[in-house]
This record gives C-alpha cells, structure tokens and sequence, in this order.
RNA sequence: CGGGGUGUGGCGCAGUCUGGCAGCGCACCGCGUUUGGGACGCGGGGGUCGGCGGUUCAAAUCCGCCCACCCCGACCA
C-alpha cells in the first residue's frame, strides 16, 4: 500500500477524549475513529489488524473442530422469548418493531440463534459432537461504553459453540477451547490469566474469563500467589474469620444518636465493626416465565465486610438488583440507618453465613436514634437464605490455602462458559440417543471480541513513540520509507518484497525524513526498512526493528532476503510463546 | 439512572466572567527554498461557535429548554 493514497491519516495530537494508552494511540495512528459512544470505524490499517485477529481466531477454532457459519445480527424476538432471555435482560438488549410491529432484537449473542439451528439440523446421536463458530457483530446497549475499544456497544465477536451428547463431550470441547484461547492471546502477543468466573446472563453451571492484567481493566480479581487460586470478584470466595463462640448475651438497647454508618457506629461504641451487623436494601428483579416482579431483598452481612450483589443476585436468583429506595426501604417498617432484621415481615431476608457464627453483634432497632447489642441469628431472627454474599478484597485469605490473595485490575478477552441445557430444553434442540431416547443437546459458548482483543494488544505493545505490533497482527509487515535519493531503489524494493508475499506500507510521500520516521513509529509496524541516498552510498538499505534501538545497513542484493529472514524470527519468538497451559477448574 | 465536565474549521485550544468584525497552533491547497527524526517563507481555502427558543440596537458570550460526547459511580459480558 502506498501511503500517499491511504485511507485515514495520522494526528500530532489524540482527541481530548481519549484517555487510556491504547485508545490515543489507535485514533492518533490511524486505526479508529468514533461515530458516536460505543461505536466506531476500523479504518484500513486497524480493519487489516482486526483481519489479522480474526484470521488466528479462525486457525485455532479450526484445529478443535471448529466449522464456521454465519449467524444473522436481527432476530425475531420469538426465540428470545423461548428462552426466556427476552424478559430476564434490561436495557442492554435492543428491541424494536418491524413494520408489521412484530417484536425484534438486535443480537447481543446467539445462543438462541444456535439453539434453533440446532433443533432443526441435530436428530442423532451419531451427529455429536460437533463445534460451531462464527464472527459477526453484536450490539449491546451497555450503559457505560469507555476507553476507546476497550468498552463498547457495537462489537465484533468470535463466537463459538459447541454441541455435545452429554457433560462428558462437553466438558472435553470446554478443555479444547480452555487451551485454543491460550493459543490465540499467546499468538496474538498478550499475556492473559483464565479465571474463573459468574455465568451472567449466559447461564450454565460454569465459566472461567481470560483477563489481560491491566491498571486500565475494570474487573476486580481475587489472586493467590501460593496455591494459583484465580476467581472474579464477582464470585470470588475466601476464607472468613473465625468468629468467637461467645454466649448469647441478653438483649440490649442502646441509644445512639445520629449514629447511621457502620463507621459511626464502631466510633460511638467503641467496638470493632466486626462486632456490627451491616443491613442493606436491594430491590431485585425476579422473572418467572414471562412474569417479572420485584422483591425488596435485605441482606445482612457483618459490619467489616461489603456486599457482594453478584453472589447476592445468585443467591436470590433475581436477574437485576438496585439499590432500593428510601420510601421502598420504610414500606415494610424498617429504618433507614438504624434497621434491623429483628420483627420485618414480608421481607426477603438474606444472611451472610458468617453471621450465624457470630455472637453478639450490634444491629439496628429499627427505631430512629436507638441500637441493639448482643443480636444473635436463630434466636432473634432468622433469614430465608444463609449464604456467602461477602466480597473478597485484597489481602482476604485464599479459599483453598489460606494465603493472603491480592486484588489485581483486568479486562476480559474472552470468555467460556458450560451452558449444559440451559437453550436446548427451552428451545427444543434434541436428539435421540443410542436408545432411541430424547435427550437435549448439552451446549457450551465460548467468545472473544476482537476489537477489544485489538485495544489489549495496543495497550500491551506501546512505548513513547507510538504502537509497537507484534508481526502476527501488525497490519504490514514492513514500514517501506524512501528518503531523497532512495525512490526508484525503493520503488524496485517494494515489488520485491511484494513478490515474495511480504506486506508493505509504502511510504513515498514527499515529506520530510522526521515526518515518515514519526510516522513509521507512530504506527508501529515491526520492521522498518529505508532507502535513501545515503544507505545506498553505505551499500544499500537501512533496516530497524520497530522494538529495537539498533539500525544495520544491509546490501542491496540480500535487502529481500533479509527481510524475509527478520519476518521469520519475529514470528518465531511469538510462536515459543505458544505453550500448554495446565487446566484449573472443576 | 445519580454526580462532575466539555461542545468554537479535520485535530488541539483561546475568546464566554465584563455582549460589539470569529481567532491561534497543527493539518490542508498553491509557489519557492529545504531534505535522515514532526523544516522555512509568501500566498490561500475552510467554522450558520452542538440545536431550538428567548432577552437585546447587537449574542460564541446573557437566560430557558433540549441534544451529543467524556470522566466517576450505579450497572454489565
């Protein structure tokens, strides 16, 4: 490609509104650019990188097995409705009406879309297993799109699934993709951790993320250095404390002015906040086929613990929580600040499990200004649901070792998750078994988005001067500058190199050395190469590695050669990258 | 949805407080000089100042409503 016609230019400066690494350097190099929040434009040079990430994606689903279709991006609502998905997603799901006002959606994933092929393709037994992949765009109205590619709401995702006869093909497809995911970050030159994760609004029994460890991330994981325990906070457990085994003292009311926070609380009583118990009011969301209800929820968890509302959501089974409102709070007589679980009726009460453990707490009176000591779970209340419902945070002890964990930031790269027949029962995918017996197909979805596989490479492989691509994504391969004297050397350079398959961006632009050298940085490609009137009086042509400081003359006659040889151990040192990776989940 | 912020040429910004010719740098076009790390001179093109309404002799500037985008939180694969 010859820079002077390139589509999309570079800028000296990123918009105002790019904050993070990899979203600057994306627009300021050319790569993207924003239509509206959430939604943006490849442009040549990142659609070519994007081609590069999908083209891996495909390598690697094809070695598992992998057969690719395409699925469509409009659904009739019918089949979301089917699986019950229509009624138990926000906002994040688009609906609109055709013209004959029948209900559609725009597609945010495509179990459904899988589940009904399925049912009209899959009869036997003899069929299974078999894994379906393709890539194609979703949209997700997601109420906060940020950091350039990072967060968005029009996307391009890989997504595979795999159909299988039982849990057995299931869990060995799951293991299939566990490492082909591996496969695909290593290839595509970024570090990644799998952990294990909340099955959201996928459903299924169990899933584990792939994150890119990154202060730019907005997970929260659970680590633990000694024993290899990798969870989201989302469902991270951890070891609780023991709790003392005290005698249940008396009840006792005490009065505490102006004393509505946990930390007030302690302060005033000049306890530990251990010694509390912490009340918290949600509002949650429950659908029951197509029926959907809301449910005040009051959780209890010990004064020195937060409320994680993923396992609290698990917990209750409700689709959505909120934080409910004071008047929704006073409706079933509590009191904001100084409530209690002691005498609420009609309430769904929700207990941390270390509650029970716990002698003698202080909680409200439900009763403005006024406190009790000495609250026991059993003998003064008790809960519909014991669970954990605690966050973990940094510094918690690890579940299985005991160890101290540490918290680390990350952004999700892919997913996979064992659906089991959360589709295929609702959804009728069937088949018969050696018996002659109806059994549903056992399903599992696995995704990567590659725009947001594009920003993590891009925040991974940046210094001062730009994009630094590893060659098995950069979008050329060779940053062809010719320089004054250079032109028609470069000029003959360029269909060579060309001819033996070699992809070059050609700049022959009449600019100025600094200005194609910034340039060259800027977009990062992995091998420079220059002509000029001076590397030709030195012999031939100069050639420097995008992520190297040194710059080597070499001769005319073996420039082709030579390029070709750097290619191959660029793509060499990616390729030891590429290495098994031990199994970690149930 | 709550809090904060920003909207002036392709990008970055000044001008708004205190109403009075719409500016600067970069980018772009032409001519000339320059040519290995974001050159220089001269000349030029491009903006109904986010939108609508109001106040005023006069609105980028004051008032009202709306919209868009960004950040934090809520929420969420």
């Amino acid at each position: 490609m010859k820079m002077s016609h390139m589509f999309g230019h570079t800028l000296r400066q990123a918009p105002a509104d790019a904050e993070t690494a990899s979203h600057q350097w994306l627009v300021r190099a050319g790569f993207i650019r924003q239509l509206g929040a959430g939604i943006y434009s490849l442009l040549p040079l990142g659609y070519r990188a994007i081609d590069k990430i999908e083209n891996i994606m495909r390598d690697e689903m094809d070695a598992i097995g992998g057969q690719e279709l395409l699925m469509p991006v409009v659904h009739p609502a019918e089949i979301w409705k089917e699986s019950g998905r229509w009624y138990k997603i926000g906002t994040e799901l688009s609906r609109f009406h055709d013209k004959n006002e029948r209900d559609m959606v725009l597609a945010l994933t495509h179990e459904e879309v899988v589940a009904d092929l399925t049912r009209k393709e899959v009869q036997s037994y003899k069929q299974l297993p078999m894994l379906v992949y393709h890539i194609q765009t979703k949209w997700r109205d997601d109420p906060r799109p940020r950091a350039g590619l990072i967060r968005v709401r029009e996307f391009t995702m890989k997504d595979s699934y795999s159909l299988d006869a039982d849990a057995a093909g299931l869990d060995k497809q799951y293991r299939a993709h566990y490492q082909a995911y591996f496969n695909i970050f290593h290839r595509a030159g970024i570090p990644v951790i799998a952990v294990q994760a909340d099955v959201g609004m996928m459903g299924g029994t169990f899933a584990h993320e792939y994150m890119y460890l990154t202060a730019v991330g907005e997970d929260t994981l659970l680590l633990c250095d000694e024993c290899g325990y990798k969870a989201n906070r989302q469902i991270a457990r951890f070891r609780k404390p023991k709790a003392d085994k005290a005698e249940a003292a008396e009840l006792e009311k005490v009065e505490t002015p102006n004393v509505a926070t946990i930390e007030a609380l302690a302060n005033f009583l000049n306890i530990e906040k251990a010694q509390t118990a912490k009340a918290v009011f949600l509002m949650g969301k429950f659908a029951e086929g197509d029926e959907v209800s809301e449910k005040l929820i009051f959780a209890v968890l010990r004064g020195d613990m937060d409320l994680n509302e993923t396992k609290l959501g698990n917990a209750v089974g409700a689709n959505e929580l909120r934080a409910a409102h004071e008047d929704e709070i006073k409706a079933v007589g509590a009191v904001p600040g100084y409530a209690s679980p002691i005498g609420i009726q009609d309430v769904l009460v929700v207990v941390d499990d270390l509650i029970p453990e716990s002698a003698n707490l202080v909680a409200g009176a439900n009763e403005a200004g006024y406190h009790l000591r000495n609250v026991n779970y059993g003998r003064d209340y008790e809960a519909q649901i014991v669970a954990d419902i605690a966050s973990a945070e940094d510094g918690y002890l690890c579940p299985d070792c005991g160890s101290p964990m540490h918290a680390s930031r990350g952004v999700e790269v892919g997913n996979i998750f064992k659906l089991g027949t959360d589709f295929s029962v609702p959804q009728g995918a069937t088949f018969l078994d050696e018996n002659g017996k109806e059994q549903p197909v056992v399903m599992g979805s696995y995704g990567i988005g590659s725009g947001r596989l594009l920003a993590c490479i891009a925040e991974e492989h940046h210094d001062e001067g730009g994009l630094v691509w590893p060659i098995s994504v950069a979008p050329y391969h060779v940053h062809l500058v010719a320089l004054r004297g250079g032109e028609d050397k470069a000029d003959a350079l360029y269909a060579d190199l060309r001819a033996k398959g070699v992809e070059v961006l050609y700049d022959e632009r009449d600019e100025s050395p600094g200005v194609k050298f910034n340039d060259a940085d800027l977009i990062g490609l992995p091998i420079r190469v220059t002509v000029s009137k001076r590397s030709l009086d030195e012999g031939g042509v100069e050639m420097k590695l995008r992520n190297a400081e040194e710059r080597t003359i070499v001769n005319w006659d073996d420039a082709v050669a030579e390029v070709l040889a750097a290619k191959q151990r660029l793509e060499a040192e990616l390729q030891a990258a590429v290495v098994e990776v031990p199994y970690d989940g149930e």
